[in-house]
DNA sequence: TCCATCGTTCGGTATCGTCGAACAGCCACG
DNA sequence: CGTGGCTGTTCGACGATACCGAACGATGGA
């Protein structure tokens, strides 16, 4: 009743023990034990021994004054880690520097996780503003043009259960309606790039096109992000950045490993 | 005979569980099922098991081409939430910034992880230069001066056995040798500064000195990182810099709720 | 001072994870 | 074209093991 069916097959304290760690992550601040065992619905004494087994590996750490448990330094080195072996990741590195240098905006790439967008790469605008590195960062896909952009492209079943789940909103501008986001959806599929304006923040747009992968599948996306009044002018200047945006895309998808082009509906043709 | 003693009380397959993730995180690349029931000398089904609930987690992924296991999305996600919820992390950001403009130095900041330093923020040099974000890298302690700077007001018990353990040379200059390097920590606990001169890569420097909390306890150290010959030139330049490192790392004690100065057998004092 | 709540300990019991062998698929080699 | 050795995966029976719930000591407000 509490949480979710506990899939067959699976470790029950491996299990539990990660969502022990998710709780930890989601909640700002720390924990005490009785709080976690409470929010998971377990025994306290079984909370207490999972999170002492998580301490050794410091994957979990406690606070010495308040006994108060946190998420512990293994957990970025692991997730660094993550970074480091990741494919996309390390293949955008040099396209995503070209983008932001060619139109002289922030580029991130993203990948889907669960029904958010995961930062896995951020280049800061080239001039010299302050900015906040958002690698790590997790972004709803209804809200950013890297997950349209995404979504659009998955095959048929994801694509759809995506579109059933609820779509909270971020700002005035988000759109929350299944039926218009299946729209836009289609009108991505059929152009190749997708936007976002002030969906997800206030003043900031996006505009972003999916990377393939051998299988044609879309393993993430790439894009440029910046003010609204940079990226969406009035007049149609922004045809040159989509422009940059595609061509970086379809850079991407091929040392991905994309082989022939239009691998999926001729989508990236035309 | 192959890992460590299996400590008691400690949740077996949560322990094993870790231990996957920490293989997957250490070894580049990916890793099949064999190779790793192998490494940790447990059975095959087992290691499968731990693994497709990892993978039910999204802690970990599975290449769908080569069947291959990688970490996956969620730990990136859990990095990052580490790093919000880091207290240090926090406190030092607008002290790095500050540190950074103020010597046109890079910053970083890092607490110990086992033997390593591991890096929780870092501020680019503020020229234009492309530089790489360190956060979540880890650095030998012995080989940085961030490390040294930890070490040297470490509660004794603790210093001692990091000074037994083995010290890797990382370059020619690396101290490896432990009356040395003792006698450095000696050195950096009357000065309360640490320097360090291309010990961990050839041409870089390093200057740091140790943040204290409210018990006196060095929990981590700030320090400004750069070219040899711009942090540690022939004269006797490098003054300045020192001294601003270790107001910043004056500041930032107090901050963290170091109440007294001094709290530490007078190291911060004179 | 007392009460409430915290983190921690402990032992019995049934659950649950472990092991090892066997399965099917793949690739490279002969 | 067959074959041997790999891979990741499945399955079932055994017994070690992780779960639970109650009790403990310390802490901090009222």
């Amino acid at each position: 009743m509490t949480g979710p069916a506990p899939r067959k097959g699976m470790i029950q304290s491996v299990e539990r023990a990660s969502r022990i760690l998710k709780v930890l992550g989601t909640g700002t601040s720390r924990m005490g034990v009785t709080e976690i065992a409470d929010r998971l619905g377990l025994a306290k004494g079984t909370a207490y021994g999972l999170l002492r087994t998580l301490e050794a590996q410091e994957l979990v750490e406690q606070d010495p004054e308040t006994d108060k448990y946190r998420l512990g330094p293994a957990m970025l080195q692991l997730g660094n880690a993550f970074l480091d072996n990741h494919e996309l990741r390390a293949r955008s590195l040099l396209w995503a520097d070209s983008l932001a240098s060619r139109t002289g905006d922030a580029v991130r790439v993203g990948v889907l996780h669960g029904t958010n967008v995961l930062i896995v790469h951020h280049v800061f605008r080239p001039d010299n503003s302050v900015q906040i590195l958002e690698v790590g960062a997790s972004i709803p896909w209804h809200a950013c043009a890297l997950g349209k952009a995404i979504v659009a492209f998955l095959p048929e079943p994801s694509r759809r259960a995506l579109l059933g789940l609820e779509l909270a909103p971020l700002t005035g501008r988000t759109v929350t309606d299944p039926a218009v986001l299946e729209e836009v959806l289609v009108a991505v599929a059929a152009e190749g790039t997708a936007l976002e304006d002030e969906e997800a923040i206030v003043g900031e747009a996006e505009i972003a096109a999916p990377v393939f992968d051998d299988r044609g599948h879309s393993v993430g996306a790439i894009g440029v992000v910046g003010p609204v009044e940079r990226l969406l002018p009035e007049g149609r200047q922004a045809a040159a950045v989509i422009a940059a945006v595609r061509d970086t895309s379809r850079g991407l998808s091929r040392d991905m490993g994309a082989g022939r082009v239009g691998a999926r509906s001729g989508a990236t043709r035309r």
